[in-house]
DNA sequence: TGTAACTCCCCTCCG
DNA sequence: GGGAGTTACA
């Protein structure tokens, strides 16, 4: 293939346990002249990349570890190298492309197809949940998994795991017991990290270390009532597709579908996704994976930066390529980014440099309190807008979901549309579950949690009426063609009766999705009114839920993709809906992840919002605050604005009384201490009780347009 | 006995 | 705004 293979980790080479730092090592034996790939025939659209880029793109067969560094063209190289393939004559539908979501996939896609104009569309491209979705349909059989099982979300599963504490009687008042949204995280924090029980309530749930017991008999019962009815909660998907990867014949079915594996956002993925890797490469070793230790984000789903430290032993002979030369933003704002983490130990030293010009330093913006700060960044974004920066190129990033609720508010005021990433999801909208419900009914009459939830819509029905009548079906073999033989309360007999009419219609014609999504929407909508006070946006929503539903053949493939990556809510919309076609984004500071835009707003970097202080427990979780903030700070290209209030308003609290700080604020007693105890015990300047107009004046003055 | 209504409390990040 | 637990009512 003409390049010249710079490095190798296989046997008979020295091993250097760190291969950031080998990585480090094989930079320095390339640098300057030395390098000179030489690619024969090479393509036009290869002209564009700088020589690590290419050395990447056209890497040939055997593992391949790319590092990159944020804005350093990972996607643009990864599309590249899709496309090279393809032009080398690999066929697309045995390419997979794992990336974090599904989003990311079509893009690179999207880009590749555009690069070297091939078809890319049969190429396997998705999440590691969405690609065991698809797989286990085929080979789910050897653990026991039929090919119509469903899928269900988080809540789904916790709405399950609290059926069972309840009906085991672990809800006493005398005892407290975790609740089912806490029972759900130690459930997968256990299968993730693959620790005991007893070993991960000591330490991340010390305050839950009595109900261990109980906690491990409805864990029990959990595994069993999933495998009965046939339903996989999201830890399944990736622990099914594993463990059908044991044995033998499969996984060389699998592996052999494979010529080329590639993995986007390495540093995210957990124990089980690497083994899940290693059994699909037994024979051909053509792996791509690309990562960037200083943008792990996600330890709380159990991903471990061990994986992408740790590739080049379990994959021997893998290469290493080092991307640093950042083509998004302008030097000041890569300062701060390298600033950011300078301090942190144990980084893979590598410095960002640019190639774009630009003097423009970012802007540390100092409020009076929460009010101020919508008000400056509302005021910012209408002034890059005027200087033609539009609002698709701008963009509000944040710690938790619930922090852009003030934005939202003015910018709905100021008519200024937005589209919301992250928080919540449409999919977790009351409605929009219910509807699902009566739709999975009919994929999975099993799923009993969707007969609960629809069943308990019902005039008259609650929990006690649904178990009775789930037992009733259970023992009728589940036909739904003798739902009409099933007694109900007096009280729900005219709505039942509609319903068992429109499910068994819907079980008998065969209609498009779409049409099976009209009819029960119709049914459905009578309870809108009834269940809800603003039934309107809601059965827009359902509306909307249609027009998605067409782009589906089949019942299932809609169901499960529904669940795998659910659409952004379309509700969140400013203004009159779909008539401007420019809005402004707003996003978690996790949901940022791979995007970028001219100008960037970080709001409430607040102590105890920036780092949150729910992960201030340990220095590990400091430091994963550390890098989500760079991941914030190096999305802007040309602009970047930090902000935040110094004053939230809570009430005043006695100082320095920890606990009763904490009664008063959203802030754990054992964080306040600590902060406390950082600041020398004597004031929370920022969080105090309300400090006169003269110091805030004094310090916004200070900090006021303070560059850095 | 089971459902509906009411009140209090708590809000991470995601597939 | 919604979940969990408690009380009021049929």
């Amino acid at each position: 293939m003409g390049v010249v293979s710079i490095s190798a980790f296989g046997p008979g080479t020295s091993r250097v346990a760190d291969p950031r730092i080998q990585a480090q090592v094989v930079l320095y034996a390339v640098g300057g002249m030395l390098y000179t790939p030489t690619v024969p025939d090479t393509p036009d659209w290869l002209q564009g990349l700088n020589p690590q880029q290419l050395q990447a793109v056209t890497h040939g067969d055997g593992p391949l570890l790319i590092i990159a560094g944020a804005g350093t063209g990972k996607t643009n190289t990864l599309a590249h190298r899709v496309a090279w393939l393809i032009h080398e004559g690999v066929q697309p539908g045995r390419i997979l492309l794992l990336t974090f979501t599904r989003r990311a996939a079509q893009e690179m896609l999207n880009r590749a197809q555009a690069v070297c104009q091939a078809a890319t569309t049969k190429v396997w491209g998705g999440t590691f949940h969405s690609m065991a979705n698809r797989l286990l349909r085929t080979y789910g059989r050897v653990v026991g998994l039929q090919p119509e099982f469903t899928v269900m979300d988080e809540s789904d599963s916790a709405d399950m795991l609290g059926l069972i504490r309840a009906q085991m009687g672990l809800t006493s008042k005398e005892k407290r017991f975790p609740r089912k949204s806490t029972v759900r995280s130690i459930y997968s924090r256990v299968v993730n990290s693959r620790e005991p029980l007893e070993l991960v309530l000591k330490k991340e749930y010390p305050w839950c270390v009595e109900a261990e017991e109980g906690l491990r008999t409805i864990f029990n019962t959990y595994t069993k009532r999933k495998h009965a009815r046939q339903v996989l909660d999201y830890d399944d998907l990736l622990l099914f597709w594993n463990l059908a990867l044991e044995d033998a014949t499969v996984a060389e079915a699998m592996g052999a579908r494979f010529d080329h594996i590639l993995v986007d956002e390495y540093q995210d993925t957990n124990i089980i996704q690497a083994e899940i890797l290693q059994r699909l490469r037994q024979k051909n070793h053509n792996i791509t994976v690309v990562g960037d230790d200083a943008q792990s984000i996600y330890s709380f789903r159990a991903a471990t930066i061990k994986n992408i430290l740790e590739f080049p032993n379990q994959f021997p002979g893998t290469t290493v390529v080092t991307l640093e030369q950042n083509y998004r933003s302008i030097q000041p704002i890569l300062d701060v980014g390298n600033a950011v983490m300078k301090p942190a130990p144990h980084r893979y030293t590598k410095n960002l440099f640019a190639v774009r010009e630009g003097k423009q330093k970012p802007v540390l913006v100092t409020c009076r309190d929460e009010d101020e700060q919508v008000k400056v960044v509302c005021d910012q974004i209408l002034e890059h807008l005027e200087q033609g920066i539009k609002l698709q190129q701008q963009a509000v990033l944040f710690r938790a979901g619930h922090h852009s609720d003030q934005l939202e508010i003015e910018l709905a005021r100021r008519n200024i549309p937005f589209h919301k990433y992250g928080g919540l999801k449409f999919l977790e909208a009351a409605h929009v579950k219910d509807l699902l419900a009566l739709l999975r009914i009919l994929e999975n009459p099993r799923d009993d949690m969707s007969w609960f939830r629809v069943l308990e819509m019902l005039e008259g029905v609650g929990p006690k009426t649904a178990e009775r009548f789930v037992a009733d079906l259970e023992a009728r073999t589940y036909d739904l063609a003798v739902l009409g033989q099933i007694t109900m309360p007096a009280a729900a007999h005219d709505q039942f009766t509609a319903l068992a009419q429109t499910l068994n219609s819907l079980r008998q014609e065969e209609l498009p999705v779409a049409a099976q999504v009209e009819r029960l929407r119709r049914f459905y909508e009578p309870f809108l009114a009834t269940l809800y006070d603003n039934p309107k946006p809601r059965l827009r929503d359902l509306e909307q839920l249609e027009a998605v539903a067409q782009r589906y053949k089949s019942r299932s493939s809609f169901i499960s993709d529904l669940t795998l990556d659910p659409p952004d809510t379309t509700a969140d919309f400013a203004g009159p809906p779909f008539k401007d076609e420019d809005w402004l984004v707003l996003s978690t500071m996790h949901s940022a992840k791979g995007c970028e835009w001219k100008a960037v707003y970080v709001i409430h970097a607040a102590d105890g919002m920036i780092p949150s202080d729910m992960a201030t427990d340990d220095d590990d979780s400091i430091e994963e605050e550390r890098r989500l903030f760079y991941v914030a700070v190096t999305r802007a290209k040309d602009w970047l604005y930090v902000v935040f209030p110094l004053r939230y308003y809570y009430k005043r609290y006695p100082l320095g009384d920890a606990h009763a700080y904490a009664q008063l604020t959203r802030f754990a007693p054992a964080n306040v201490q600590r902060l406390m105890d950082a600041r020398g015990g004597t004031s929370l300047e920022t969080h105090a009780g309300p400090p006169t107009d003269e110091e805030i004046r004094a310090k916004i003055a200070r900090y006021w347009d303070r560059r850095f």
